[in-house]
DNA sequence: TCTGGGGTCCTAGGACCC
DNA sequence: TCTGGGGTCCTAGGACCC
């Protein structure tokens, strides 16, 4: 039986843990810069809150009914994802993290039901971390999404787990589920199946073969199978290493200075450099954008982009800074007003198997150094050792006005009980 | 004034190979 | 009249996920 195992409005619920006095007011958790709404408690749902809502357009709303409003807190939410993924491990070692706040789970029938031991599951991961989870139990990974979603609709009567066990069960399921909502389908698939009249799970499935490939490639015919009860998808035992990384941020304002770009791209090489070492892989080729405000009134949609081909991998935050400034300085123009820009590092591959160039003498990667940086970084949080292209004394800080403290992960921030 | 960030997979078509 | 067959690699764009 394959599980999924979903935490409930994951980021909201992480802010009511170390808050017990907001356990029933309307919460919501907003992206970086404090820019829209990214996740919601069920109250912050019933106003009416939609997801993505722009904070600046909201926020007489906020205060007039009463919600609560946090910026986005990764270093709390990353290490209760942790804590709720290792209590999972505890009960079967066949767990795969999907992502920051579900996982898919294998329960072999042991004395218990799969059922019951689903339920012993939710209690612990509650009991120890204070986190509400719904757990949906199928034979398959797209049926488990279903079960997980009739499991949390429905919590009163079915304390937060469902099982798909018989065709009878799955077929009412199927029947209950919108077109819209089924994972996989995404809005442009489900305006075209709605106007094909086809607006429900069930009626996704009963449809021929041919047309759902030749429509919606493998991919949907794969769903499909899913949906029937047949696993097709591929089970993720060790998490794969990333072939992209990116670096990306909106900015405050806009930047117009090269300067000022120059310096926070390096923000982002180096950023991005550290991610690839910490997956223990090198890159041969990195993207470089910067774009203009995609709102705005100004001439309209400007992404001025490039990507530059390394002469050889690696993972040095000297070279891909390198670069990064080589791409920038060709992408700049000055009469542009900058809202956001990245870094995106591609081919991607392990070091182990690097692959050696005859025409260089060795390739740069400064390995060495990097480590020893990595570990000073590591060891004193908060980027002590930078490049001399990044301001020292500058930080640029994200607007997050309302940062909630890092209860778990930060010494000086636990609650202290008298 | 203010609107996130980071990913994956698939397909079609072009260009090329023998 | 009749013009092969079987591949690979790359890119852009589309669709989706949380």
């Amino acid at each position: 039986m394959i599980g999924l195992v979903d935490c409930n409005n994951f980021y909201a619920s992480c802010e009511r843990v170390f808050r017990p006095d907001l356990q029933d007011c309307p919460i919501v958790v907003l992206s970086n810069n404090d820019g829209c709404v990214i996740a919601r408690s069920n109250e912050a749902k019933a106003l009416g809150i939609p997801m993505g809502a722009p904070a600046f357009q909201y926020e007489k709303q906020f205060d007039t009914l009463g919600i609560r409003v946090f910026s986005s807190n990764y270093a709390l939410y990353g290490d209760m994802s942790h804590r709720v993924m290792r209590i999972l491990s505890r009960f079967t070692p066949e767990v795969e993290v999907y992502s920051i706040d579900e996982a898919f789970i294998k329960l072999q029938p042991k004395d218990e039901t799969a059922e019951t031991q689903a339920r012993t599951m939710r209690h612990t991961i509650k009991k120890w971390t204070g986190i509400p989870v719904s757990i949906g139990l199928a034979p398959t990974k797209a049926l488990a999404k279903v079960a997980n979603k009739i499991a949390k609709k429905f919590a009163e009567k079915t304390g937060g787990v469902y099982v798909i066990d018989t065709p009878l069960k799955r077929e009412k399921a199927l029947r209950w589920t919108a077109i819209e909502d089924v994972w996989g389908i995404g809005y442009r698939h489900a305006a075209r199946l709605r106007a094909k009249k086809i607006n429900t799970a069930f009626d996704f499935v009963n449809l021929p073969d041919e047309w759902v490939r030749k429509n919606m490639s493998v991919v949907g015919l794969r769903l499909k199978k899913e949906l029937q009860g047949q696993a097709v998808l591929p089970w993720e035992a060790i998490v794969p290493d990333k072939k992209s990384i990116a670096t990306t941020r909106s900015f405050e304002g806009t930047l117009t200075a090269f300067g000022d770009l120059k310096e926070r791209m390096a923000t982002f090489a180096v950023s991005c450099a550290e991610k690839l070492r910490r997956q223990k892989s090198s890159c041969r080729y990195i993207h470089v954008f910067i774009r203009n405000n995609r709102y705005g009134k100004d001439p309209q949609n400007i992404y001025l982009g490039t990507t530059l081909c390394l002469p050889f991998e690696t993972s040095s935050s000297l070279v891909i800074n390198q670069y990064v400034q080589k791409g920038l300085a060709q992408l700049f123009d000055p009469n542009i007003a900058y809202k956001k820009a990245g870094v995106v590092l591609m081919g991607i591959l392990p070091d182990t198997g690097r692959q050696l160039n005859a025409f260089e003498n060795e390739p740069a990667t400064h390995l060495p150094l990097m480590q020893a940086i990595d570990r000073l970084n590591r060891k004193y949080g908060e980027p002590k050792v930078k490049l001399g292209i990044q301001d020292l004394r500058r930080t640029w800080k994200m607007k997050q006005e309302r940062l909630s403290p890092k209860y778990t992960t930060q010494i000086s921030d636990i609650l202290k009980v008298s």
